[in-house]
DNA sequence: GAAGATAATGTAGACGTATACACACGGTCA
DNA sequence: TGACCGTGTGTATACGTCTACATTATCTTC
């Protein structure tokens, strides 16, 4: 494999103008650059980024930190690694939750010493994570929090603003005339799960509606979790006659279980989930009312500030919010009326 | 950040041994070993990958290019994430197709020299990726090729038995008197699709059944696309009491324009998907016939073959096939009786 | 036209590691 | 006792790149 001596040799001139040229063009004169191009195209030479990490310090690679691989976190990844291969930039996700649901060596990647440049870190609410973050944080490696408000800490982070969707929910269904809610949980060490709630809460409050513990089941995020725990709480529960919750998959468990009461949606009740993810929410029927996420755009964003940070910004203190999509669909209609 | 010079003047010993030490354990003298532990606890010494990389040309990094981001081929990036994690490897995740359903960029880890030590290739039938393989076969970078069975080729290969899977779909609804049959078509440039519908057209050969070309119909993975193109398709379709889908994401696209055609399922035709991946499958009405693909352990397996090949086994023909496993639901039933 | 500024290039060395080679030591065997 | 061998260690160097510094050539200014 050829490596820039050989260019400089076959350019006639030295290794150094080479380096210079693949750094910064500009720096080098036009006779220099026309023949160093056309020798490394005779070559066909490539940089050797083992030695250019070597000698610069910086590897070039990212590590992204998310809780689990559904859709959310990986479009989010996806959309992140694209960002970072455009500059040049290898990017590598690692998960902080095994199969069982229990955090795994979340901080696999700062254990690989100059490995990691930087870190894209989706936490949880978990101990573990809070650890995380204060390492993080320790250390002098640029890092973005995604998904997770911090308001009060100075940290650059991206998130989706999920407490305003949660407002948004209950203003959806309240203008409908509904009264009586559920409210269906994803995991509680999700910040987003905690934030849809909060936001819902809150704007039910100031109708007057308050939502005590009878009124929520814990869903899980998953549609056999909250199929069971329906199936487990349902002679419990007080009338209702709307349903948010925390994400569509759980949504739909939740609708297989009132169905075997006989409860229909949206004949009996209403239901807004969260996610639009699943390709045939869509399809599905009823149709789900729901919130879409950018979670693209979310990875996007985080990129693109962990990158300026890498450039030597100082972007201490920057926070962006972004918003979900409400989706009206058929699973939400007015009150039932008693007949 | 210490190196191992600091190391071996702590411990007393040259940075030969400290070298050696690191590599192979047992090739230092048990005093050395002994000061050279406590050397790299006390000063928290970590090797530095990227010396590591340039000294020994090996990057101990590894690519999968899969062409999508979705369950089946992430659930097997992880699988073998978790294999090359624990042999020291860094694995990253390269999309071949675009949002567009375009091949993008298919060699990109390729063209970075040094950079990859072996690559894991999920290839479609597309002419760049006939061209990934040949370029592959052409390097001497050690590589797997996964789910994709090319039993006449001296490859490295792990795949799924597709065909097989064909053919137990189609014995599955033979025994049930189904004489009439669909097919849903997935993308036909995924090996996946083309092996499922030969199985099956095979096997319903035997029985003297043909599949001609009025009987497929194009759903192209996804629930949408199959929806539309079994509406556009409606009014030509022969009579029939079965359908295979080539996933359940169209099966369920299939089910829903049958249904706005007043056919339901197993009433008026029986109905098998494929993935079992979408995690509500079986709480959808009605619970989906599908078959569960080994995803994780293509992934799994696939890893441990490159990691032999990458420790200099000479595989060249070695060849495995994974089973799919079949799952009977509700969606699967007898003939319906005419009345 | 001399002196100083600017631009382009070359020289040399360092980054941290792995390993070929040389060497010292103690033990074995004729 | 001398030749031989195996074990453990140290010395020195190369991997490919970037960059501080030195050097030269070219241009500006009084």
């Amino acid at each position: 494999m050829p490596n820039q001596r050989d260019v400089a040799r076959a350019a006639g001139v030295s290794s150094a103008t080479v380096s210079r040229f693949l750094t910064n063009p500009e720096s080098v004169s036009r006779n220099a650059a026309e023949s160093i191009r056309t020798a490394i195209a005779t070559l066909d030479y490539r940089v050797d980024h083992s030695a250019q990490a070597l000698r610069t310090g910086k590897s070039r690679h990212i590590g992204v930190l998310a809780p689990g691989g559904g859709p959310f976190h990986l479009t989010a990844y996806m959309a992140a690694q694209a960002v970072f291969h455009d500059a040049g930039y290898i990017s590598t996700l690692y998960l902080t939750w095994d199969d069982t649901g229990k955090p795994s060596q979340p901080l696999a990647p700062l254990a690989q010493g100059r490995q990691i440049d930087g870190v894209l870190y989706f936490p949880t609410l978990h101990p573990a994570d809070e650890e995380g973050i204060k390492q993080l944080s320790l250390g002098n490696r640029p890092f973005v929090v995604l998904d997770r408000p911090m308001p009060h800490v100075q940290l650059p982070q991206v998130y989706i603003d999920n407490y305003k969707a949660g407002c948004q929910a209950a203003r959806a269904m309240l203008e409908l005339g509904h009264r009586d809610f559920l409210f269906l949980w994803g995991l509680p060490e999700f910040p987003s799960a905690q934030s849809r709630f909060q936001g819902f809460r809150d704007e039910l409050r100031k109708s007057g509606i308050s939502l005590q513990l009878e009124r929520q089941i814990e869903g899980e995020f998953f549609s056999l979790t909250a199929y069971e725990a329906t199936k487990r709480r349902w002679n419990t529960l007080p009338p209702f006659t709307a349903l948010f919750a925390s994400n569509d998959s759980s949504a739909l468990g939740f609708l297989k279980a009132a169905r075997e009461h006989g409860f229909e949606s949206p004949r009996d009740f209403s239901l807004v989930g969260f996610d639009d993810n699943f390709e045939f929410t869509l399809l599905y029927d009823p149709p789900l009312a729901t919130f879409r996420q950018p979670a693209g755009e979310l990875g996007h964003q985080g990129a693109k500030m962990l990158l300026s940070l890498l450039g030597g910004s100082s972007l201490a203190q920057a926070q962006m919010a972004l918003q979900a999509e409400f989706i009206s669909r058929a699973s939400l209609g007015p009150v039932p009326v008693l007949t």
